[in-house]
RNA sequence: GUGGCUGUAGCUCAGUUGGUCAGAGCGCUUGGUUGUGGACCAAGAGGUCGUGGGUUCAAUUCCCAUCAGCCACCCCA
């Protein structure tokens, strides 16, 4: 075992896993494309009041999760913890208030300074959809429903439940945290030390407590729906249909919070009982507030992240790449030749692999190893005739074919 | 951040109630003659038994610390 680690929490992403990785990403790329959602990429790092001004300071993200850092210059910078605060603010750079509905994807590595466990790592990816500019709870049905499609894509359908909540609009949730945390004062006795805690800061955590003593009182707290004003009951309702109207199957989760501040009405997670504790893959919700908190026009935004880890352990083994076509220089002298050759079949399309070094039957043992479908030996005798042997891996049947017609040869094995 | 479990070759794992106990399978390398892979056979390389201390005549095996992974909490994707 050698003494050089990867830093805590963090990993290598090699071949095998990474094809799976980029599935995931390709598959929401592929799907959010369908919907018109341009692909756009931010910094990995912002100024850290972008990620503090917006995410709220009760919430653990920002209180103990960031990796902050000053850079030369002096200017206190934070390595994204999350995708939307950086599209807001993008969104403001670049003016593109003007541009009203934006559908944005984007994916990429993200860094949670957070104890590692399987499915929970330090610096982990996301790929995340974003719409701006729609107030309608339509514009929150598209979302979930290209995150359904999303999942049903990867054929996680089936491992997966959409739960939904309404957070209601700021009048319904100030009025609701009121109301529960009156309630809670009632039964303080009974909660959690954690909850207890909770309770002045982010009460609403409490509702989605393990603990069993607070779930015994959370099952008869108030519910937020008895707290929705007329426009937030009425926009909930609209949310409903709209799913009912798009096929997207839900169900509703009274309980379901959000640890972030910014978010309003539309609160949504897919969540598996496959990966254990870590059991949410995707999940989102509205965030009307966040581009006038952060000083740009009041914009309202809805969309969600997924996990690429938590969905690349979900997924079965995604379709291999296509095979290739090995090159075997038969003796030193041939090199040249087989680098020619092999220049000529990626030109045209094909994966071709040349091993450097070995003598022919080192060079088909590799062949073998990377999985090719076929060999094109070069020799003295095929040189002679302006040929080349090729063997079907698969068979082990082989043939001589002119050098002109090699490319026409092989898309039988490998379409171009 | 809290509690618990685990840590032996590249991988999956045996093993030692402290003294020929450093092993297996897979993988890797080489060979089984000339320009032919996959199967098979043979040989070989590779580990200071996570790291650092301690106890002991002696520790990979016991104790402590530390690091890492995993599980639950917490948090969330």
């Amino acid at each position: 075992m050698s003494a050089l680690k990867p830093v805590r929490g963090t990993h290598d992403i090699l071949p095998g896993d990474m094809h799976r990785h980029r599935h995931v990403e390709q598959t929401a790329r592929e799907v959010a494309r369908r919907y018109g959602y341009a692909e756009v990429s931010t910094p990995i790092f912002e100024f850290t009041d972008v990620f503090a001004r917006t995410l709220g300071d009760t919430s653990d993200i920002v209180t103990k999760e960031m990796y902050t850092f000053e850079d030369k210059g002096g200017d206190s910078l934070t390595l994204r913890p999350e995708y939307t605060a950086g599209i807001a603010r993008a969104f403001i750079s670049n003016g593109l208030a003007q541009e009203l509905p934006l559908k944005v994807f984007c994916r990429g590595p993200m860094f949670r300074y957070e104890r590692p466990q399987k499915g929970r790592l330090r610096q982990f990816h996301q790929v995340d959809v974003e719409l701006l500019g729609v107030a309608e709870p339509l514009g929150d049905v598209e979302v979930m429903a290209l995150g359904a499609d999303f999942l049903a894509a990867l054929g996680v359908a089936d491992k997966v439940t959409l739960e939904l909540n309404t957070l209601g609009d700021a009048e319904s949730r100030a009025a609701y945290r009121a109301k529960l945390v009156e309630y809670l004062e009632g039964h303080i006795d009974g909660l959690s030390e954690e909850s207890r805690l909770r309770l002045r800061r982010n009460p609403l955590r409490i509702l989605d407590s393990k603990d069993e003593g607070d779930r015994a009182i959370v099952a008869g707290a108030p519910l937020m729906s008895e707290s929705l004003n007329a426009a937030s009951r009425n926009y909930f309702d609209e949310l409903g249909a709209g799913l009912d109207a798009a096929a997207v199957a839900y169900r509703i989760n009274p309980r379901l919070v959000r640890g972030l501040d910014y978010y309003c009405h539309a609160a949504f997670e897919f969540t598996t009982e496959a990966l254990g504790a870590q059991g949410t893959v995707l999940a989102g919700g509205r965030y009307d507030g966040l581009i006038a908190q952060m000083g740009g026009p009041p914009t309202p935004g809805t969309g969600w992240a997924a996990g690429v880890e938590r969905l690349a352990m979900l997924i079965e083994e995604p379709p291999p790449p296509p095979r290739p076509i090995a090159i075997v220089p038969i003796g030193e002298a041939m090199g040249e030749r087989a680098i020619a050759v092999a220049q000529r079949l990626r030109g045209a399309g094909f994966v071709a692999d040349l091993g450097y070094s070995g003598n022919v039957g080192k060079r088909l043992k590799r062949a073998n190893k990377i999985g090719a479908r076929a060999a094109v030996l070069l020799g003295e005798d095929e040189l002679a005739r302006d040929a080349a042997t090729v063997r079907d891996l698969d068979t082990g049947d082989q043939v001589e074919v002119p050098l002109s017609d090699l490319v026409e040869h092989l898309a039988r094995y490998q379409k171009p």
